[in-house]
DNA sequence: TTGCTCCTCACGTCACGTGAGGTGGC
DNA sequence: TTGCTCCTCACGTCACGTGAGGTGGC
């Protein structure tokens, strides 16, 4: 039961990993790369709120498979200038368009080879049979 | 209607590259990680069918999400002692299995994450379409 | 001689994993 | 003083992509 940490708390690197399932290597990674900002007491990180929402966003677009790259350029134009929503959430549909179609290329590749490779086990195992079976 | 080429024929690395969808670098690299070994004339790579057959089991094998790695080991499997059909095929249906459950996990996340983004992408349709009701 | 295709380094990419070696506060 | 957790390099991983610079044979 752990409960959602109050909206001004300051979470250190562990209790990061700990509510979001990532490593600590993740969450520095995400600095660096100008995704989160924690703040900083000395070299001690402490994620604040707002590092909170951007990770929770940084994950559901990884699930959708944009690169953080991608990621990075969703939030930064979000979070600079608040005024342009509508032409960022058209945009924002947009991109995401393109990933829904992919996806679906994706999904149907899957299939497709978990078609090829059930079908390739089938014919192993009556090989297999067939081996086994003493020559007669 | 480009023919299957003869059993004997020696393709250069450009008839590979058109014949299997693959880049050059892809076919050095195979080579570099010894799961192709082209013959050589001078420094010129030329493919015999043995590089052929292997480059089919290659593709097919990534396709079901296999490493390079594990390819090489069931590939040198087979080839090295050809006498132990019995034992490697069981342990290769045992892979196969493992590499099915995989799959099929991978499938089960990335109907999910289609479904999120469908969500996601609905809500943000009815949201613009909301912004850009004039006010009223 | 000019093109074309081939070649070999060797660094870059993406999203981290994995030590090595060191500091700070309870 | 000892642990624990945190930190910063910096190289490794996987499967290639991408130049740079050079050679060979028609």
């Amino acid at each position: 039961m752990t409960a959602t940490p109050a909206k001004d708390a300051l979470l250190t690197i562990r209790e990061m990993c700990d509510a979001y399932d990532v490593t600590p290597r993740t969450l520095r990674f995400y600095e660096a790369k100008e995704l989160l900002f924690p703040l900083r007491r000395g070299t001690a990180r402490f994620f604040t709120y707002r590092d909170r929402a951007r990770l929770k966003l940084i994950l559901r677009g990884k699930r959708f498979g944009f690169s953080l790259e991608d990621i990075r350029q969703l939030l930064e134009m979000y979070d600079r200038d608040p005024g342009q929503q509508e032409a960022q959430l058209a945009r924002t549909i947009e991109l995401a368009q393109d990933r829904l179609a992919q996806m679906e290329r994706q999904r149907a590749e899957l299939d497709e080879a978990i078609a090829e490779l059930k079908e390739q086990m089938d014919w192993g195992a009556s090989a297999l049979a067939t081996l086994r079976r003493p020559a007669g």
